[in-house]
DNA sequence: GCCAACGTTGGC
DNA sequence: GCCAACGTTGGC
């Protein structure tokens, strides 16, 4: 099977790069999603290449790289009742839920901004780039993980604020009403 | 099986 | 903190 790449989020607030890049390696735990389960589950070899991208962060982007170490097994804390991530419904015969481990390999000098990625060509179909993408762990083209290892390791910064006030106001535009809610 | 309500994600 | 988008739940 040849290689694949992926791009997994984490909330730096949760879980940063400094803290994978001490650690070395870590369980990527507590995925709660059928479709990222089934990634986590069918598709995640030893070895693929992994895209660490910080969400809810400043800057929000990829902040460096990771590799697969162990491919997906159970998720042993959907058990643990005392734990966030207990899920009553997954069964220790069949499981619900799956994890995987990865190994740090390199922390960008600059984090690749979500706003580089939306304007860096070759990179437009990235799910992460599209809008209300909440899929916590996504495939990658090859072409795609080696662009964004270019210019996470060029340093390149962030574009300007302008950029981001073009982008803020090209999207409100396109919003529809809101859903009628109680 | 529909769909409104709800809870969560996540950019800003 | 705001709120749009999304996934899940549950009444029918």
């Amino acid at each position: 099977m040849a290689k694949r790449y992926w791009l997994m989020k984490v909330e730096p607030e949760s879980y940063s790069i400094d803290e994978f890049q001490r650690a070395g390696e870590t369980s990527w735990e507590g995925v709660r999603n059928y479709q990222a389960r089934n990634t986590l589950r069918d598709d995640f070899q030893v070895g693929d290449g992994v895209l660490f991208y910080a969400s809810n962060a400043d800057p929000t982007g990829v902040a460096g790289i990771a590799e697969v170490s162990r491919a997906g097994y159970p998720d042993h804390f959907a058990w643990d009742k005392k734990h966030d991530y207990y899920d009553p419904k997954s069964d220790p015969e069949n499981p619900t839920w799956y994890m995987v481990d990865i190994r740090f390999v390199e922390k960008f000098p600059a984090v690749v901004s979500l706003q580089q990625l939306k304007s860096t060509k070759g990179l437009e179909d990235m799910m992460v780039t599209k809008r209300g993408m909440r899929l916590s762990v996504q495939p990658v083209k090859s072409d795609e993980f080696k662009i964004v290892l270019d210019l996470g390791r060029s340093g390149q910064v962030a574009p300007p604020k302008a950029a981001k006030a073009k982008a803020k106001k090209a999207r409100s535009a396109a919003r529809k009403p809101a859903r009628k809610r109680k």
